[in-house]
DNA sequence: CGTCCACGTCTAC
DNA sequence: TAGACCTGGACGG
């Protein structure tokens, strides 16, 4: 699910499925979540959404005229991040789905569930929460702060980074994830690598493009590969998309990312750049696969030249790092792991570039396969 | 069977 | 800036 779009969506889903949906009793945890218990407990409540970038909120109102003894009585609000594969669903009690970690019951006979559903359980909640400080504002519902937050910002050592990692530091560009960095790059064709703060440092606190439509948009996209015809015609900037590209996928109505569900096609036509088919990809230096076309800027992490001399690599790693034979000593961990992967799968399915360099064309196999098991659902 | 990979944070050296 | 935190699907042998 989660990128901002999703979980955008997902406070769309609980707001659709709980109107007029009346809750009752505690709220449950599973056994196996290690999250904070959600001490709530309410004769008639109602649930509310709505999100901020990477997280959303739901808002437990205990109904004034049902409260009772024992009622908290008093308006709670939970917040929750989404991992890798949180999400929201609203089923009958028995239909209940695996990995359901947290749990609203409706009064209704036979009761519903709105549960927080979280295969990995990477994601979190946290009652009486609020916006986690440290996530700046929403790329999607707050454009104008972000925008100004990010452009008053730029002498800050985040943006020294590559662009495509700074895309991912939440307290700059609360709800861009992987694959958003991914098209957003890519539509503007600007290189991965290249210095955040060299990217940004030439826009306009005020949006010159506000009033320019997204047809209008889609337009000169398409149309203007040279970057001077965009000047006049005051073409979306870098920050702007970061605003339009999510908001495109709230307004495609489906799910988002989520390939479990058949309607993810939509969503996969809709992907320029993350994983498909002729992109490129080479690991940025959290070890995020970073997808892109064209160059890939000077700052991409060359052939791990580490700078320091780094601890032993474990048994298991140094043996595929010697079936590999190609890892100095010297290099880190995440080098030798990401090496020996690429000795052991990368270089037979995907073209390694040069001696040491990891980008990666992808060959459709992959890309494909997801295709048909996606449309065979 | 085993290995790799995945929409993201966290936190401990 | 490495892991750690998790489950499960795709793929290879």
């Amino acid at each position: 699910m989660p990128e901002g779009p999703e979980l955008h969506l997902a406070s769309l889903f609980v707001n659709k499925v709980c109107e007029g949906v009346v809750f009752t009793g505690p709220v449950t945890k599973s056994a196996v979540s290690k999250n904070c218990d959600v001490s709530f407990i309410c004769e008639a409540y109602r649930i509310q959404a709505s999100s901020r970038g990477k997280e959303v909120k739901l808002t437990l109102t205990p109904i004034k005229s049902d409260v009772k003894e024992g009622s908290t009585e008093q308006t709670m609000d939970i917040v929750f991040r989404f991992g890798m594969s949180g999400y929201f669903r609203f089923t009958s009690e028995d239909e209940l789905p695996k990995h359901a970690h947290l749990r609203f019951f409706s009064n209704e006979k036979p009761c519903r569930v709105l549960s927080f559903v979280d295969t990995r359980r990477f994601g979190s909640w946290q009652p009486n929460g609020s916006w986690q400080r440290g996530r700046g504002p929403c790329v999607m519902f707050e454009y104008e702060s972000f925008r100004k937050k990010v452009l008053s910002n730029l002498s800050n050592r985040a943006f020294e980074r590559p662009i495509c990692e700074a895309l991912l530091n939440q307290n700059y560009f609360n709800g861009i994830g992987n694959y958003l960095r991914a098209e957003i790059l890519f539509r503007l064709s600007i290189p991965p690598f290249v210095q955040a703060r060299t990217v940004l440092e030439s826009l306009e606190l005020e949006d010159l493009a506000a009033d320019t439509t997204p047809e209008k948009e889609e337009l000169d996209d398409q149309k203007t590969s040279d970057r001077e015809s965009k000047r006049t015609s005051q073409p979306a900037d870098l920050l702007r998309l970061c605003h339009t590209v999510p908001l495109e996928v709230v307004n495609m109505g489906g799910k988002g990312y989520d390939p479990q569900k058949a309607d993810y096609s939509d969503f996969q036509a809709w992907l320029r750049c993350y994983y498909v088919a002729g992109m490129k990809s080479t690991r940025d230096h959290n070890g995020r696969t970073m997808w892109f076309s064209g160059d890939s800027g000077p700052m991409v992490p060359k052939e791990c030249k580490s700078t320091k001399a780094k601890k032993r690599v474990k048994k298991e790693d140094n043996d595929a790092a010697m079936v590999a034979e190609i890892v100095p000593k010297v290099k880190t961990e995440k080098c030798v792991k990401q090496e020996a992967r690429n000795g052991k799968t990368g270089l037979r399915k995907r073209k390694v570039k040069q001696e040491g360099e990891v980008t990666r064309t992808c060959d459709n196999t992959r890309c494909l396969r997801s295709n048909k098991t996606s449309e065979a659902r």
